[in-house]
DNA sequence: TATTGTTATACTCTATAACTATA
DNA sequence: TATAGTTATAGAGTATAACAATA
């Protein structure tokens, strides 16, 4: 208590300091904002890399499954959809009203890519934190959302 | 590691559920989606709000350091403090080029209120974790993206 | 009837640029 | 020069509504 009066940065000013929902959103932010120019380097947003990484690992997968997964919207995922398919990187097949969709070959190859991207930035953020400590942060924040 | 085979939900699917970003967005997008129809019944959005609480706790605080406080554009926190002065929420005093604000009778009333309804909201979203645990959590968020 | 995909559209939040006034 | 405040505007992300096609 003592050692932090000696601290340059004052201790805490900021009355909403205390609010999970707070830090949630100041973290959040922290960790798009230098995200989203590495994804740029791909040619990508955070949701179309997302995306096309969901259609990597789930193939034929359908826009509708995709954006419940990711809490996408349908009529958002149609021009994620469209523009994944115009860079080349997903095919689809329709079946009925379905259209199934998966990656092709350089998909595949940027998707592997932009996991590796996103790994390395998830890894650089959290490198003040314990393996431990990250997956304690892990657990708590999918209770905070995940269904149940 | 084999209990968990047991649990209803299989274990991941989600090739995005190991990254801290992620989850820190959904959980953020969890607790903001709850929150805005909570300050809405007080007539404010969430940045208004927010705004209004560090004024009812800084006297004579200026809008720049509020805006470097939240980490809101100081071209954001003009239509901001223009609606909270509207309401009657603050009084603002031009000393030079500085606009000092502080927070007026009803002003104090609102941010105690407000205050009480995010502590609540907050409450509420993390009651599936121990106080143990929440502090953690908030010791982790704050290191993600705080300075130094 | 319910669901998938699609388009159009509106709203919010955030970012940039340009300007005035003051230190 | 640098900072405070303001305005206008553009962009991204996200929301609703409506529609056609299919289960």
């Amino acid at each position: 208590m003592a050692r932090a009066e000696r601290v340059k940065r004052p201790p805490v000013v900021d009355p909403l300091s205390s609010l999970v929902g707070y830090q949630l959103r100041r973290a959040s932010n922290a960790l798009f904002g230098t995200l989203i120019p590495k994804l740029a380097e791909h040619g990508l947003s955070i949701a179309e890399a997302s995306v096309l990484v969901v259609i990597a690992h789930h193939d034929g997968i359908t826009q509708s499954s995709i954006g419940r997964m990711l809490d996408i919207h349908r009529a958002n995922m149609a021009p994620i959809a469209a523009k994944l398919a115009r860079l080349g990187l997903t095919l689809g097949e329709r079946r009925g009203r379905e259209l199934l969709v998966r990656a092709s070959v350089s998909g595949e190859r940027v998707a592997k890519q932009v996991l590796v991207s996103m790994r390395r930035h998830d890894a650089a953020h959290c490198k003040q934190l314990s393996a431990a400590e990250r997956e304690a942060l892990l657990s708590a924040l999918q209770q905070l959302w995940a269904p149940g």
